[in-house]
DNA sequence: TTGACATATTTACGTATATCGATATGATCG
DNA sequence: CGATCATATCGATATACGTAAATATGTCAA
């Protein structure tokens, strides 16, 4: 495996938790997908991130990390630990531009929410 | 309000998580939505929460309480503390039938589960 | 390379949560 | 009513989590 520059470390913490969880109606759920599917919900299961993955939704693009200290009304060191917890999720892309560190949301992440969340999708 | 038989009590525990999340994409989320929002993932973030939602899917129809302990391999108080945690948000319906506890899945919820992790919603 | 600035990590701490054993509540049947 | 069975609650405990202060890492400009 060589380094696209796009982040390994990131592409494959997404595929240990986005990429392992499976939605909710599945027919036949093992333990693993079990964890994988919670662990995806816990990372949005604090004001804080959900709020962070709102603005990154409206704002369309990616937007600066500094961007979030007011926003959400937190101390940089914990506004970096929600970043990190969405973006070792795979909800979330890291980009350096500068010496600022700029994220935005995964599209292949955002799908794949609705489709683990979307428990009439086998329905008739 | 009057008593429909139907339980006041979780009806209003829905309105206040289930009811009151909005989807992650909204353009503008208060910090109650986002508390809310934020409730229900984090009532989903639990392995064996996941479990039940999926057994109840699939089931289609109320499952026994003492259906989950074999399944989920957790013992009667723990169970009984998870079905309390999905119910109180909003996202279960408890019946009683003679000394058994039957739940199931709440259509309303399910759909507002959906709706509230679809960030696609209103993209072009 | 050094200084300045942005972000990440470490450390510490209080709170929330999941689990279990023991017990209480509730329902049915004799 | 009293016995029995199913579920809920309580008490205790160990772990996970969110937050901030202090510090480290990393990036650019001069």
């Amino acid at each position: 495996m060589y380094d696209n520059g796009n982040g390994v470390g990131v592409v494959s913490a997404a595929l240990e938790v986005v990429a392992c969880c499976v939605p909710l109606g599945v027919p036949v759920m093992t333990e693993e997908e079990a964890d994988a599917t919670a662990r995806l919900f816990r990372t949005l299961g604090d004001p804080a991130r959900v709020r962070i993955v709102n603005i990154l939704s409206v704002a369309g693009g990616p937007v600066c990390a500094c961007d979030f200290y007011d926003s959400l009304g937190l101390g940089q060191p914990t506004v970096s630990y929600h970043l990190k917890k969405l973006t070792e999720a795979g909800l979330l892309e890291r980009e350096q531009r500068g010496k600022w560190a700029f994220f935005s949301l995964r599209s292949e992440a955002v799908e794949k929410l609705a489709a683990v969340a979307d428990l009439q999708a086998g329905c008739p």
